[in-house]
DNA sequence: GTGAAAGCGCTAACAT
DNA sequence: ATGTTAGCGCTTTCAC
């Protein structure tokens, strides 16, 4: 069924070398030729073979991104930024989206199949020596997004900075026994923001309590998740005397941290103040306050520079670390505003 | 770099052909010719070409998913069963998402070129008679989601039944004024949607009034966008007299249309009732009621039929419908539950 | 500026 | 059960 470039080199009386040069926007062929070439291969509906193609070139034409799991929808603002930034080259986008964290070697093991990918964009995951080892061994163009190695490029956030204004922002209203609410302890985000919150409540001349610290037992995604956070937060408001405010280390953990303490009938801000991590668009509905990854901007930059890397792999390797935004919203009982709309009564003509 | 087929073979003493043979499970190789070629593969570390692969078997191992776009979580949810459905098999998922409607085509132009993928998913998008035309041309596995074509396999949801749920539901808690916020009126579910709409205000003898159905003028996706949603509100809002309830053709359409209620002081639902379409996740936190579409599962059940047809073409074409559910929360003043927890006294504590 | 020819790495007849 | 061989559709030297 398919025409071949044999078949458009025929109908215009050239040779296929000719016609691929015309395809490839080789500047060595004349404007004539060009011309002709171009108007057989639409007349004919001809279309270039996109795994000959990536066979002869020894490039694939997509690029992958290998994301722990979609329910988590801070991953799909960052795919959203890829997205647009790819849409814009001739790579298509390959997601790789894992139910449960066990996955994720699954599908970094497909991602790297040979052929398959120009590159791969890995999403929050821990790099482990035998992950990194794995990645060299591909020899493939590698950004990680969310996570940090030297060896390769990466977007990521500035958690410790996160968890300490998140930390210092609490106790600025006044509240002072300020639990957390930790994703898995293997979380090297999750981990980076305690350490934020510690020096926080530290300056403040506090000594952080674990008994105030409450680990997401989700095993999936490393505990970032509604149900972990749930959880994890009915676990933390049996502590007695249980804490005035809580930093949430994601939203989505948030979400269910929310139900929890409205099942236990705690109001918030006023009983229980309560601050994420992310700004995801429905923590602006809930009046969350937080602190706001650009998440959109992280994925178009991760696309950059994996399409820089894979023109030029011998580039130095980068890492781009973005200053997270303090959004002050209902949750913690502040007066200030965002810049943005406030949904404080939204929410109050709801009740 | 990069090792062959060829490479296993000697090494192994075979041809290439068992090799070949071996790595696609054919039964025609002998138990310990196998065992050796993948043990020589093994400590080689080689993996088939992917490429390679998809040019000799004539069929692409990826499938590609057209999306209108990634900021309505409608599509994420429905890309989550795809994904799980897909990643039982060897197929990976293209992911093209635009921004913008009229970027469809040029995201279909890509999906479709030769060798690209084995058959793809078009979500929401109308069949026009080009379109149509262009994907019989490409003669490729074809699987249409959330829209209608009695050419293509398809998984929809009954849109009609779905409306005329959404505007009884109003009318049995004593609403009588009931408006409508639409899509763009060539969106074939708002359409459907609007027709169950107005079946049910027949049913109660009630005139539907074209003065209390307004349309959403956001040029990306149809109208279906919170922006969209808030805009539309507005000026139904500027009715006089107002509706004393609204259908809002899609949750992501309800929660700027909530920002624009809340905007004029009016409480849901004593002031206003309010019902939306999908059941976003989102939507349970904001206790919006609305009719839930099964989106996950219809995202598996694509993945099934074109897999299925990808096996084998000449299948005859099926249309599947879901039965919408309703699903009963704050903003229409029901003293029903739906089963599920209410998140009716979460959204008070957060006023 | 254009063409001939040698791959790219694999699959699938066909032969044995 | 295994090997030989002819493609799959394109890119890319290398000549001219």
């Amino acid at each position: 069924m398919g025409l071949t470039i044999y078949d458009i080199a025929r109908e215009a009386g050239v040779s296929i070398a000719t016609v691929s040069r015309v395809f490839n926007n080789s500047p060595r062929v004349a404007p004539h030729t060009r011309k002709r070439v171009l108007e057989v291969a639409r007349r004919l509906g001809y279309q270039p073979h996109v795994s000959a193609q990536s066979l002869a070139r020894r490039q694939a034409q997509t690029v992958a991104a290998i994301v722990p799991m979609l329910t988590n929808y801070f991953f799909v603002e960052v795919l959203r930024g890829l997205q647009d930034r790819l849409a814009e080259t001739s790579f298509d986008l390959l997601v790789y989206a894992a139910p449960t964290l066990s996955d994720v070697n699954a599908h970094l093991e497909r991602a790297l199949q040979r052929g398959r990918s120009a590159g791969v964009m890995i999403f929050s995951t821990p790099m482990t020596e035998e992950r990194v080892e794995r990645l060299r061994r591909s020899r493939q163009p590698v950004v990680l997004v969310d996570s940090f190695h030297p060896d390769f490029d990466s977007v990521s956030i500035d958690n410790e900075q996160g968890g300490y204004l998140a930390a210092r922002h609490l106790l600025e209203h006044g509240y002072q026994r300020i639990g957390l609410l930790m994703a898995h302890p293997d979380s090297v985000p999750a981990r980076e923001r305690r350490h934020g919150y510690e020096r926080a409540l530290r300056e403040a001349d506090l000594e952080p309590d674990p008994a105030l610290i409450v680990a997401s037992t989700d095993p999936h995604n490393h505990g970032y998740t509604e149900e972990g956070g749930y959880e994890a937060m009915r676990r933390l408001l049996e502590r007695n005397p249980r804490p005035e405010a809580v930093f949430v280390v994601s939203d989505i953990m948030a979400l269910g941290a929310l139900r929890a303490i409205e099942e236990t009938g705690l109001r918030v801000p006023e009983d229980l103040g309560l601050i994420g991590f992310d700004d995801l668009r429905v923590s602006r509905f809930l009046g969350l306050s937080t602190l706001r990854q650009p998440m959109y901007e992280m994925g178009k930059l991760a696309a950059e520079k994996l399409l820089r890397r894979i023109a030029e792999p011998e580039l130095p390797v980068t890492s781009t670390v973005f200053a997270p935004r303090l959004i002050c919203r209902r949750t913690c009982a502040s007066d200030e505003q965002d810049g943005q709309r406030d949904v404080t009564t939204l929410t109050r003509n709801l009740a």
